[in-house]
DNA sequence: GCGATGTGATTGAATGACCAACCAAAGTTG
DNA sequence: CAACTTTGGTTGGTCATTCAATCACATCGC
């Protein structure tokens, strides 16, 4: 079962980097945690590089949150973003040391650069839509969705470093801010 | 001149971290950049996380962006928090690094923690002076900082990643959804 | 005024450990 | 038997940290 092995490194990768960071994992450890033998990582990965960019790739599909369009879907959203922030620290925090990571690592920045793009033109989408409902000006969605998605990535942020941060009240804040700003966006403007 | 020295290695490390990120930053090139010997480094700070640290530090107060009370106050914050967006990619650049390093390692994440909580009371400080101008209830400047500051460090993080990124355009949107929930707060508690 | 003495600053080589990547050989499967 | 999978040891390099030795220089006795 070659793609079962594949993926149970893969799988070892995601817990040792999450346990230890980027620096502090090793393909020895990584292939201890597999149950594998060192040289297969690089079988299946030619390089530590190309293994975390696998590992970030699969580390976006857990943090998936949409579920619904408009208004209604953008609520629902910010409610799933708070229970991931409830339950899967680890998925956070490997993120954004990957993100750290990204930022001097030419693979990783491609991947974490299109991850950030397309989860910002989500949120772009959902901005269009509330902006459509309430027949609004359209112009400041994107602005919007870099604020909010900033805001998305930044309580993360606050989450990983202080656990005592409270993340739920600042969603609240944050989608209070997002819809209250589409409401009144002519005016703004 | 000894507190010389210790700012030249400071300075330098400043520099080789920036340019090439924690993990590729070796103490030897610290030396090297500062033109001092290894070992020098080592003299100053028992390690390198404690020089990190100390670069933690001196990043932190290049970031100051405070300049005034209430409304005027934080629009005017915005505003240079903008220029810094444009002028100091090297200090945001290394700062998230840094946040990525603090999460696995005890010293560097205090430090990250402590500028973090920091500046989060500054903004809430600042939202309770602006509810205070519109007579409002002041409850939720805590979450409506910890939404601001999550949505600065979001869009630092998305300006550095991509510098295609339209920051401006973001910290705008920011702004107005800051002031407008601010302002219709008592109907969204 | 001047050599001795002590102290902190500085050097650069040595230490011990670790790591990513490579490879040749052995195992497995169809 | 061929192609794929797996092994584990090797290689060449890098790293943080330590340390003994040297240096600059001030303080002191004389």
């Amino acid at each position: 079962m070659p793609t079962d092995t594949r993926d149970k490194i893969l799988q070892a990768a995601f817990t040792v980097l999450s346990r230890q960071g980027y620096e502090n994992a090793s393909i020895k450890e990584i292939a201890e945690e597999a149950g594998v033998a060192q040289g297969l990582v690089h079988y299946y990965f030619k390089s530590k590089q190309q293994l975390v960019v696998a590992v970030l790739f699969s580390v976006c599909e857990k943090m998936d949150v949409y579920a619904g369009e408009g208004e209604a879907g953008a609520l629902a959203a910010f409610e799933n973003f708070k229970a991931l922030l409830r339950t899967r620290g680890d998925v956070h925090t490997l993120y954004i040391q990957l993100i750290g990571v990204g930022l001097h690592d030419h693979e990783v920045g491609a991947g974490v650069r299109e991850n950030i793009s397309f989860e910002r033109g989500r949120v772009e989408q959902l901005a269009r839509q509330v902006l459509a409902e309430r027949e609004a000006d359209p112009t400041p969605a994107r602005g919007i969705a870099g604020a909010v998605w900033g805001g998305v990535l930044g309580i993360m942020v606050q989450k990983m470093v202080d656990p005592e941060f409270d993340a739920d009240a600042a969603v609240d804040a944050l989608a209070a801010m997002a819809l209250s700003a589409v409401y009144t966006s002519n005016s703004v403007a």
